[in-house]
RNA sequence: GGCCCCGUCGUCCAGCGGUCAAGACACCGGGUUUUCAUCCCGGCAACCGGGGUUCGACUCCCCGCGGGGUCACCA
């Protein structure tokens, strides 16, 4: 049997990092068992909609590289993949369903609804439609809403993450399979969907768990074999108390891309929470996830989102590009003061902080210096425990000195070396002192890359010109 | 509230009846170093509680407690 798992995202937003994670399992296991994923839009909710969220969603996978072999843009045996186009497909099953009176149709206003539900809560008990069914349901015309006729009865089934789960039959009930506005609701149109596009693993989020036995009755109502079901464990945010949601404050995936973090490690970082390997290996590729994914080895437990732990996992994948790469990547993060500068120039740079980088973002911060001209704040030397020791007088002394110095130096980061080492003595000074003031004065900054290939790469010129305007 | 799921360091997690309860992030020290970062050493820190079962429970069972989810013409 070919695995077949699939994505259904509803087109209501931005893709955050928590829906990414169902997407990424999924995925995996479609990748990792030689299967097939497929994307499929679940836009039968017309209110929710936000035009255009369907392409940022597909550009945030795309840029993630969780590929589809299906859907959208790829044309499958199985198509349209856009909900919204198989309109007439579940009407096709809904009609069967009414004709072998196994669904009919809902006679009473939402308001009517809504004080049933009421009056039940009063009572304490639990609100179900079927005590309320219609003895003599009036024909659908397709106006009213169209319910299911479930009968109630308990569940227990067999969830490829969660184990053994059971249900009693208050959890089943009449639920509605086609809207008032001609359109299916989810919980019947995504077992359709997922039945004709022989989907074999169905994730959910953990939200879904308490709706399966409802899906359940309705493959056995369809006289339909339910998919292997897999419940995956929430995500929560930085304070542990909710879901990750983008109500609560999610970031949309492609603020990472922005942010310069590497999808490989946005890929690594979520995988790992809910799933290991169960050996000591944290730092993965993806071409590793693939392989080593496997359903059996997914957390029931939830875990929270720890964005530093993305950071630090940032820096490893960072570091783990080749130079070239690195380059390749950088396109877009460069400061404004760089646009002009020549590639061997920015890719020598780049070099001096390959290590130190942990997103893309902070290369304007960490480079600027060497495309323009720093402004050398007061506060770089009293905020700097060696410099703001020395007097005005004292640190002109050094800096000539410095500048003297270097007159005949070749720049070299040899030459440099040889040339400032002695100096620290001769002014009976200390390394981190004289070091220190030349970096202020040079990148205007207390932190930079090392001394001697920084003036190396900035080159003679740069580098006195900038010593001599601190005198 | 009913129902459901979950419960190991602050965080991600290993463990699957017998371990000094491992690793990583974060944090704190120390080393390397001209700063930062990297790298290397070290430290802090956990089995929610109570009952069982067992020669022996973090591991199995029950009851609490705690957290999350769900009870829509949303997905």
């Amino acid at each position: 049997m070919t695995v077949r798992t699939r994505f259904a995202p509803s087109p209501t937003g931005a893709l955050h990092l928590g829906v990414v994670r169902t997407a990424l399992f999924a995925w995996l296991l479609a990748r990792h068992s030689g299967g097939q994923f497929l994307l499929r839009i679940e836009d039968t909710d017309q209110k929710r909609e936000v035009p255009g969220s369907a392409d940022g969603i597909k550009e945030a996978l795309r840029w993630l590289g969780l590929s589809w072999d299906e859907g959208p843009d790829v044309e499958g045996p199985y198509g349209p993949y856009i909900q919204s186009k198989r309109l007439g497909i579940y009407k096709k099953y809904a009609q069967e369903l009414v004709e072998k009176g196994l669904a009919y149709a809902d006679p009473y206003s939402v308001e009517e609804l809504q004080a049933l539900r009421e009056k039940a809560q009063a009572e304490k008990r639990p609100f179900l439609y079927r005590d309320h069914r219609p003895e003599n349901p009036p024909a659908w015309d397709g106006t009213q809403p169209l319910r299911i006729k479930l009968e109630p009865k308990a569940w227990e089934w067999d969830d490829a993450v969660m184990g053994k789960v059971s249900m009693g039959p208050e959890m089943i009930d009449d639920y509605i399979i086609i809207k008032a506005d001609g359109f299916p609701t989810y919980n019947f149109c995504h077992i359709i969907d997922d039945h004709l596009m022989n989907v074999t693993h169905v994730m959910r989020s953990q939200e879904f768990i308490s709706s399966v036995p409802k899906f359940l009755a309705t493959h056995e109502v369809l006289r339909w074999e339910p998919p292997i079901n897999a419940i995956l464990p929430p995500v929560m945010d930085e304070t542990g108390r909710a879901k990750l949601s983008k109500r609560k404050g999610a970031k949309p995936a492609l603020d990472y891309r922005d942010q310069g973090f590497l999808p490989e490690a946005v890929l690594n970082f979520m995988a790992t929470i809910g799933w290991n390997d169960g050996t000591e290996q944290e730092v993965y590729t993806v071409e590793e996830l693939v392989a080593k994914f496997e359903l059996a080895r997914v957390q029931k437990s939830g875990g929270i989102f720890d964005e530093k732990r993305l950071i630090y996992l940032n820096g490893v994948h960072i570091r783990r590009l080749s130079l070239d790469e690195l380059y390749l990547r950088t396109e877009g993060f460069w400061p404004k003061s760089a646009e002009n500068a020549d590639a061997m120039y920015k890719r020598t740079v780049l070099s001096l902080v390959h290590e130190r980088l942990k997103y893309l973002a902070e290369l304007p911060g960490l480079t600027e210096f060497f495309f323009t001209e720093p402004e050398v704040k007061e506060a770089v030397i009293t905020e700097n425990k060696q410099l703001k020791k020395l007097s005005a007088d004292e640190r002109k002394a050094m800096i000539s000195a410095t500048l003297n110095e270097l007159e005949t130096c070749d720049f070299t980061e040899e030459d440099l070396e040889k040339r400032l080492r002695p100096l620290v003595e001769r002014l009976n000074t200390k390394t981190g002192i004289l070091f220190g003031l030349i970096r202020a004065s040079i990148t205007g900054s207390n932190v930079a890359p090392g001394l001697f290939e920084t003036m190396h790469v900035l080159g003679p010129e740069k580098t006195l010109s900038r010593l001599k305007k601190m005198i």
